[in-house]
DNA sequence: ATTAGGG
DNA sequence: CCCTAAT
């Protein structure tokens, strides 16, 4: 049990919560999964305290109304959090952890669901939806535009990665949880938060948002969608035209966008008189809907104070929805520390069963994490079901509400069949990068001078007609009049295979449009990974634009959008002129982010190489064990080398039938192997001098 | 940027 | 090879 300290949340609005670590994290080598878990759980302690601090003496089960007025007293950004953690480490699973977050926010953002409201690059915005639109799907999402996008991006990545774990390791302690209310979860605060990472974290604007993918393998854990801003949506029925012009229409301003809201697949409808733009609608129905959610008897009882007024002619507003979902965010979270830290051995079998699952994710949460921290630019992240997952229908679609006709049913529904005219299809645009550019100007030019032409390019670059393709299982659906229905692309239907493609018109000569195989990642991937550069005729020593431009971070995994590469050659001109040059970066140079390197196994020579240099300088120093080897073959890294040294000591020392690779090295070089190991081992290597020097 | 070590 | 922590 951690104890967090309560700060006083009448201190007003300005002031920042302080949160105090509630655990020490050791310093020093930890292993890997310990480091994973504890980080975890620093994440979401520290969640917790911020929490916490922020809410206060917030009732659970008190209205809605009460908690708007007690917490915008307090809190100028109308963001409350509360957290409610029951049990920390708990082995027991029939306690577990609740967050709930409360997004109190009015002024804000009124009427919308988590929506998001972005003023400009300084004000807190509130960002954060994302859902999973169907209960068998693994869409995860977080939606936001913002100005500065890096910090929504790396919400996205954070609650995203964690929120992975989550749903990999905890589903069936979940169901176990008799208590568990809603099968979504949500995870959102909008309170600036000094914090830098963690889930729930709010590195300098509040965005959060977290929903956490559902395992198919695991029905009954399903999620709830929430309303995504940003997002595009299209009737089933619409043209692909028209799909085209939504996506060519979307907003890149920054600004915020409608917010369409979406359904669950499961087939929520709504019983109310419209069906409105009202978030509380909204909100109303998901929370019927999660009350109603008894399929299988497995939550009989189990509904929030909230939610049971809900029913009762109460609307929750969003209140009770969100914070049903954070509930069963949190307990997801819970549950996958739970797991990780093996408190769950009476899972017995199903627990090595994930492991793999557990690894995958947690590669690609580390993937996340890597990209944002080299580029920070968006990866989508795709909470793409593992292979023993089955991808289930709806799972790329699911349903806004608000103005529109009652959702379809789904296939888990017992709902109101579609209307064709009802089901729309929610595309979103995960994440919107402007590709490389390269910028000339003069040296002379001043950094304010830099910076507008920088905007104007990524303005002209976004502005300029863009070409949108919207590509069905890798194929362009050419016919702009075939309806989505007729693509396929409607509920029912999976989308995972659907993509968009963006080009800016002005460019022809490169690449065509469409997704290089290579390149198409599955489900729901977003591409779209280049970076955008400014080059100075001479480094501009207060000004790099190394970001990338991201003019949308959106949520739902099924989406997958890319802008290809190619940018309008918008005149180059010469250096001594402020005239913008535009030039289409060569592709071929950076990897996409989170693109494995292109393996390439050490040549026996390389090998040999190697090996003389080691035993040469003895290992350690492989910087200079490289330089010694491979001279300045890029091909090659120290790291490379140290690897490589590593494995080949690994396999010299094992049995030579165990010994397997294209080119293993002769019994001899292994021999000269363990020699070298030997040799250096109790030469201490790293104290030899590198070059024998003179002498 | 390097080094070390786990995955 | 990747990723990360620690230098």
């Amino acid at each position: 049990m951690v104890f967090r300290k309560k700060l006083d949340e009448g201190s007003g609005g300005p002031s920042r919560p302080q949160v105090r670590k509630p655990r020490v994290i050791p310093s020093g080598p930890v292993k890997r999964s310990a480091r994973l878990k504890k980080k975890q759980m620093y994440a979401l302690n520290l969640l917790a305290t911020v929490a916490e601090s922020l809410s206060s003496d917030q009732d659970d089960s008190s209205s809605g109304s009460d908690m708007e007025e007690t917490e915008a007293g307090y809190n100028s950004k109308g963001t409350s959090v509360k957290v409610e953690q029951l049990d920390e480490e708990a082995g027991d699973n029939s306690k577990g952890t609740s967050v709930k977050m409360e997004q109190l926010d009015e002024v804000v953002a009124p009427p919308v669901l988590d929506s998001m409201a972005l003023e400009n690059d300084c004000s807190p915005l509130e960002s954060t939806a994302l859902e999973n639109g169907c209960c068998k799907g693994y869409a995860v999402g977080c939606a936001g535009i913002c100005a500065s996008l890096r910090q929504t991006n790396l919400c996205l990545s954070e609650c995203v990665s964690t929120q992975n774990v989550a749903d990999t390791v905890s589903l069936e302690s979940l169901v176990k949880e008799p208590d568990v209310l809603v099968e979504g979860s949500l995870v959102s605060c909008t309170k600036p938060s000094p914090l830098g990472h963690g889930l729930g974290t709010i590195p300098e604007y509040g965005t959060i948002a977290v929903c956490p993918p559902c395992s198919t393998g695991l029905a009954l854990v399903k999620q709830e969608p929430q309303s995504i801003p940003a997002m595009i949506t299209s009737q089933v029925d619409a043209s692909a035209a028209t799909l085209h012009n939504a996506v060519g229409t979307m907003d890149m301003d920054t600004k915020p966008p409608p917010v369409v809201i979406s359904e669950s697949s499961s087939g929520v409808h709504l019983d109310g008189p419209d069906k409105g733009h009202e978030s509380s609608q909204l909100c109303f129905g998901e929370v019927q809907h999660a009350a109603h959610r008894d399929d299988d008897g497995k939550f009989p009882q189990s509904v929030l104070p909230s939610t049971s007024r809900s029913k009762g002619g109460y609307l929750p507003h969003y209140l009770g929805d969100c914070r049903t979902r954070r509930l069963f965010a949190t307990r997801m979270r819970k549950a996958a520390r739970n797991k990780i830290c093996g408190e769950m051995s009476n899972k017995g079998s199903k627990l090595n069963v994930r492991g793999k699952k557990i690894a995958t994710t947690r590669r690609r949460a580390q993937m996340q994490r890597t990209m944002l921290k080299t580029k920070k630019v968006a990866e989508c992240y795709s909470a793409q079901p593992s292979d023993e997952e089955t991808l289930t229908e709806t799972s790329g679609t699911s349903f806004p509400m608000g103005g529109q006709d009652p959702p379809c049913a789904s296939e888990s529904g017992q709902k109101r069949p579609c209307a064709s005219e009802g089901c729309n299809v929610k595309f979103i645009i995960k994440s919107f990068n402007i590709p490389e550019l390269l910028i000339e100007v003069p040296e002379n030019a001043t950094v304010g001078s830099l910076k507008r032409i920088v905007t104007d390019a990524v303005t002209s670059t976004v502005e300029g007609s863009l070409r949108v393709r919207v590509l069905l299982q890798g194929k362009i659906i050419q016919d702009d009049n075939t309806t989505l229905q007729q693509a396929g692309i409607c509920h029912g239907a999976k989308l995972d295979s659907i993509g968009f493609s963006l080009e800016c018109e002005a460019k022809q000569d490169s690449q065509p449009s469409v997704i290089a195989p290579e390149e198409t990642q599955p489900v729901g991937t977003s591409i779209v990974q280049q970076l955008s550069k400014v080059k100075c005729e001479e480094p501009s020593p207060s000004f790099t634009l190394n970001d990338p431009v991201d003019y949308l971070l959106g949520g739902a995994a099924q989406v997958k959008s890319e802008i290809s590469q190619g940018i309008a050659a918008a005149g180059t001109s010469g250096v001594g002129e402020l005239a913008l040059a535009i030039v289409p970066a060569p592709r071929s140079k950076q990897r996409d982010f989170g693109q494995r390197r292109k393996r390439r196994p050490f040549s026996i020579p390389e090998v040999v190489s190697l090996v003389e240099a080691v035993e040469k300088l003895g290992f350690g120093r492989w910087k200079n064990v490289k330089y010694h080897a491979f001279g300045d073959n890029q091909e090659r890294t120290y790291v490379d080398l140290k690897d490589k040294w590593k494995n080949l000591v690994h396999t010299a020392s094992i049995p030579p039938q165990l010994r397997r690779g294209q080119a293993i090295p002769s019994q001899d070089l292994l021999d000269r192997v363990l020699a070298a190991q030997a040799y250096w081992s109790l030469r201490q290597p790293k104290l030899e001098d590198q070059h024998q020097p003179c002498c």
